[in-house]
Parts: C-alpha cells; sequence; structure tokens
DNA sequence: ATGGGTGCAAAGGATTTGCAACATT
DNA sequence: AATGTTGCAAATCCTTTGCACCCAT
C-alpha cells in the first residue's frame, strides 16, 4: 500500500486516500492523455459502478486545489487533466485535436525568472499547431495531388 | 471615419462594420482589463441599450476565428478576450484576480521554435503568481505583524 | 426584394449545491 | 457516536441555436 504511486501522491498532498480518491488518481497516473472529467468517470465505472459524475467533479477540483493535478484549459470549454503536476509544455494539435506533452519544455523554471515585481508561483505554455502525424498525413495528401488545408 | 482604430481592426479582419461589432471593438480597444463577455455586454448596453447578449457571445467567438481579438481562458471557466493580437504573455494575480499583460515576453518567436516535427501556429504563455501591488499589501500587513498566507 | 445582422426565447451542456444515506474512525 | 465522504436530484450558470424581425443595399 505505502508503495502505490496514487497512494503515496494522495499521502503527499495531504489527501485522505478513500477509495474513489485513490482510483480517480490511479487513473491520472496510468492516462497520459488528458483526459476530461467525463473520460475519467467513464473509465472509473469499471472498476467502481456505482461513482457519480458528481464526485468525479468534486475530487478532481480538490486534486487541483491541493495541487495532486493539473486543470488545463487548452481547447476552451474542454477542461481536462493532468496527472503530471511537473512543469512541462503542452501542444494541442488542432487537427487530430490530440493534447501532447513536451516535457523537455520547461516553462516555470526557465522563462519566469525575475519578471519585476511579480511573483511567480506557477507558469503554462502551451502551444497550438500541427503534431507530426499529421504533418505527414498532409504530405501524404499532397503528393496524391490533393489540396492541402 | 477611416481613421477610428476599432473600424480600422475589422477593416484589416475582413469583418463587416455594424454598429454592435464597432463597439465591441471598441469596447476591447479601450478596456485592457481582460474582460469576460458578460463585462462586455454590460459596458455595451450603456451605449446600445438594446444590445443582446447573443450578439455579444456570438460577434466575440467570431473576432476570435478572423483572430481580431484574442480568447483567453488563463482563470478556468473565466473565459475572456482582449483586444491585443500581437504575441504576448500574460500574468494572474492569484490574490487579486487580475491578469496583467506582459508585453516584453513574447512566447511565440522565442520558445517555439523547431520542437521537432511540430509545426506551431500558435503559443500562449501565462503566469501565475502575486503582482506587485499584492505582494506590497502583503509586506506591509507582515511589518505590522500579522500572519502572511 | 434580398441578404446579412440582430435579439428574443428556448435549448443544450457542463458544473455545482443541498441533502440524505453511507462508510470509517 | 462523530466525522468525513458519497451520490442522487435539482439548481445554476454559461453558451449556442432556431427563428422571426429589421436594416441596408
Amino acid at each position: 500500500m505505502k508503495f502505490d504511486p496514487a497512494y503515496k501522491k494522495l499521502m503527499e498532498c495531504g489527501i485522505r486516500p478513500s477509495v474513489q480518491r485513490l482510483e480517480i488518481m490511479r487513473y491520472l497516473q496510468t492516462h497520459f492523455t488528458h483526459p476530461t472529467v467525463d473520460e475519467i468517470y467513464m473509465g472509473l465505472k469499471e472498476r467502481i459502478p456505482t461513482v457519480s459524475r458528481t464526485t468525479v467533479y468534486n475530487t478532481l477540483r480538490m486534486f487541483s486545489e491541493k495541487n495532486a493535478a493539473l486543470m488545463i484549459t487548452i481547447d476552451e470549454h474542454r477542461v481536462c487533466y493532468d496527472g503530471n503536476t511537473t512543469p512541462h509544455a503542452h501542444f494541442f494539435c488542432r487537427k487530430c485535436e490530440k493534447i501532447y506533452d513536451l516535457m523537455d519544455i520547461k516553462p516555470s523554471r526557465e522563462y519566469c525568472k525575475d519578471i519585476k515585481g511579480f511573483v511567480v508561483e506557477d507558469a503554462q505554455l502551451y502551444y497550438r499547431g500541427v503534431c507530426p502525424n499529421c504533418q505527414k498525413e498532409a504530405e501524404a495528401r499532397f503528393v496524391a495531388g490533393e489540396v492541402i488545408n
């Protein structure tokens, strides 16, 4: 139990480890897809058939308040969660609509030093564009004579 | 008319300049407070008493699609708009909840070059923390012997 | 008279809240 | 028993849509 990463994280963040909370944290720690509340809810139902959306909403909100998870709002109106709370950047592909982690880029450390007078506690950096996969597909279609958008 | 910055901006972005559109653009260009839809709606009512929320919503969405305004979602669930479409970073103060522009920091140019394979079209950078004003207040209270949070 | 623009009312969707039942100590 | 946690239902809030009217060309 002490070695369960989900349990460990909750403890570190001062959150009492109920069954639901553990499962939600476990979901975040094993899915790197930046799930929405509903995706998490659907996933949880397999393990806890009686779970309610309310609990998932409330728990995730609490997680982000206690810094146990990151709430990201890259695609306006699509709030999603990231179990990785270490600083990193996100890339949103406008074609496949996937969100990628860019672990190499650490916004908070490098760029936020001494903005005069502003005390930075957290930094979020995200990019929009086209990901390598969709890029390749576009090229393939181009060779085939199609119009590119 | 040709020298009205609101009119000019709409023209540049290929948007037909109706009275409502001009007033919404004018509001954005004279308020640097990153207003929400509702704040803009309330402000507009003084000049166009019959204006509807629908029009404000639809117009702002169109503005951001045509790059006449920036839609930012810094504070989760508080979508707001920025009439300044040149690249710059935002700072959100968790105490006074104001959003500041950091014009010196230009996220898209500096940091997004050659993320291998990813084609970057847009970049948003924002910081959270405590702004200079709230910082000063905290210090004053500290001197007075209060607990700091 | 035609087409775009506006605004009301209604619909839709996401999230939060009130509260009673339940679990855990 | 006391406290914290859950989940249903309802309430709330934000945003979009359908449609009729209006304005300008």
